[in-house]
DNA sequence: GTGTCTGCAAACGATTTGCAAATTA
DNA sequence: TAATTTGCAAATCGTTTGCAGACAC
């Protein structure tokens, strides 16, 4: 994996100081955070930055593909900076969403004949072991 | 298919007369509308309706669970009249969203032990068959 | 210096909420 | 008439946009 630095570069973004702590933020919380934790995780050490920043850098980073956003319907957008193909299991007690490797591409020979898959959103609901041990 | 009267009456939901034609009216039109369309579709034969009626009505049929709900990150809700167990394909040329019979139960296999699966939400993007032939 | 980036403030738009009038049992 | 339903208007809130100052090459 190369540094969010040399990430930048190579997709021609100019490596700012916001961007650069955004892109590692994601790296290494792989907790699918919101607009709203990035921007209160970070304002501490960077004390003038905005949430649209956050937001311009997050489209930007989407755009070249170093991050993926998520949407499980709960009113706001999460990301996710593993971009491999894997799909995302949302525990309804604690919230967590967790990282499942099943490969999408298993949809692709359900599709009716002529159709063209583009990109496939699968999103799991339930309980994590953990909260499936605590349930009464 | 019970009728619409009937649905409403079993699940002890007064059948006036703005519930029950939406529920006909997501019966009838498959296609997966929005509160803006259902609203639009709706409001010539029923002058005095309103946007929040159809919410309301929509959030009531959902709770007694008949209709659900999709999110495709367009930024609003579809509704969907048919509850059983399908994946839904967007069309990213003509914004047609096609029902794709598969069991998403499939999913149950691949999730880590002790993880208890209650919901999954496949969406796939892509070309329908229409729109891949016309595609330049 | 010229173009890009940042960030404040205002705008946006789908959805929700408060509440009074209308409807129904 | 008492409980429910409707619908207007205002509020909410995540996100987007306009733009002026700050920064980078």
């Amino acid at each position: 994996m190369p540094s969010a630095i040399e990430s930048l570069l190579t997709s021609n973004i100019r490596p700012s100081i916001q961007r650069m702590r955004i892109l590692d933020y994601l790296r290494q919380r792989k907790n699918h955070p919101t607009v709203e934790t990035i921007f209160n995780d970070l304002a501490p050490e960077i004390p003038t930055l905005s949430k649209t920043t956050v937001y311009n850098t997050l489209q930007l980073l989407k755009e070249n593909g170093l991050v993926i956003s998520l949407d499980l319907g709960e009113g706001y957008i999460r990301y996710d900076a593993d971009t491999s193909p894997h799909l995302h299991f949302e525990c309804e007690k604690c919230g967590g969403v967790f990282d499942i490797f099943m490969a999408p591409e298993d949809i692709r020979k359900k599709l009716p004949t002529g159709f063209v898959l583009k990109e496939t959103r699968v999103y799991a609901f339930g309980l994590c072991a953990k909260c499936a041990k605590l349930k009464g």
